[in-house]
DNA sequence: TGCTTTCCTGAACAGTGGTCAGTATCCTGA
DNA sequence: TCAGGATACTGACCACTGTTCAGGAAAGCA
């Protein structure tokens, strides 16, 4: 019996391939209808599988599209983790603009995925602890005060603000589409530019 | 025909009392569960009606909300414009602080309201028009610019700045309420100023 | 070949938002 | 006062949702 879980067998295989074309198919139909215009049957119908089997891989919906979301956002990471390192031994402060440009383009590149994230409220779901985006935001913000480009203050205070301000900008633009924006290139650097300026010392 | 249609009948009058009990117990619900959590044949059940009554008074369940939001912002814009007419004459640039945290208070102070009007992605539904909340903003905005407080630029990129950084740490607060924060006022205190300093002559 | 273990599914459950034919209620004009 | 007509309301129903579970199918091992 030992043998046999450990062994990696067909059916061990198997098992995970059915769990990648599961979170594939989800991905493909998330990204188009997002959570609620999704449901468990239609995608098991596109997987090709039964709609209870779904639940032998993830333990409910939110589950499966948990899991979703941190995949990508560990692209997220991974983008953000090449810009940091190409960037090592520049200005710290003008890479905080760009990073903070770039984590509103991902929010508007994967509208649904950030809706899920950081847009919907989950009650009762495991407590919210900084994903890594944020400790790096952290580690970036603290090199800023160390080389005095940025003021003396609370990393979290500061850290914390220029998210909010880049998250700002993203959920409106993802939840009000069809709002009067002005310019949105322009809106999204006023509001990166503006946070970070309020930080310079 | 005509006669009875427009005389206050005893029916008129009971079914406006009827409505109105249906928004009170909505609220009540809506703010205790969220949209999600208040399904229309409990409502029903609480007002003492049949679940198939509430469609008589609304069209669908988006819309008995969408009536409670509008509602809960006219509140928010008659806060905001007694603000405006106190301090009128006065700084307008501390105003405009001023009603930024106003904003955030009165998100955090009505969550579940908030996220109905600002946090909730509602596909095909009505074009997003300016409320007069941001009309309000845009004026204000205007007059620091005309006294030279604010720096020449397009008022819509200044006005939806504004509120992209309110709404950003509004949101975040209401959506990760166990992230770990750093002190709130002052997280709140430096987006909204840095927002608002971003935009000085 | 039998036996065990693991996998998978159809049926069922309790719930949802929304609709509609039919009934109960009220108002009006004679 | 009473019949007729407009209005208000409801129970039953529809198509759907996420989730569970007994039991059948399939695979691995002796």
């Amino acid at each position: 019996m030992r043998s046999q879980a450990e062994g990696s067998n067909f059916r061990e295989r198997a098992r995970d391939v059915l769990r990648r074309s599961i979170l594939e198919a989800a991905r493909k139909a998330f990204v188009r209808d997002g959570y609620e215009g999704v449901s468990m049957r239609r995608l098991a119908e596109r997987v090709g599988c039964s709609h209870a089997n779904l639940y032998l891989h993830f333990r409910d919906k939110e589950a499966l599209f948990d899991c979703l979301v941190e995949e990508s956002f560990d692209e997220f990471d991974v983008g953000l983790k090449a810009m940091f390192q190409s960037a090592r031994g520049g200005d710290p402060v003008a890479l905080v603009r760009k990073a903070g440009r770039a984590y509103v383009e991902f929010g508007l590149a994967n509208p649904n995925i950030y809706e899920f994230a950081f847009l919907m409220r989950r009650p009762g779901r495991k407590p919210d602890k900084p994903h890594v985006t944020y400790e790096g935001l952290q580690a970036l913000v603290r090199r800023c005060m160390q080389e005095k480009r940025f003021r003396r203050m609370d990393v979290d205070v500061a850290s914390q603000a220029l998210w909010a301000a880049a998250h700002g900008i993203t959920s409106l633009l993802i939840i009000r589409p069809h709002f009067p924006w002005a310019d949105r290139d322009r809106v999204i650097a006023q509001v990166v530019d503006a946070a970070v300026d309020g930080l310079l010392a």
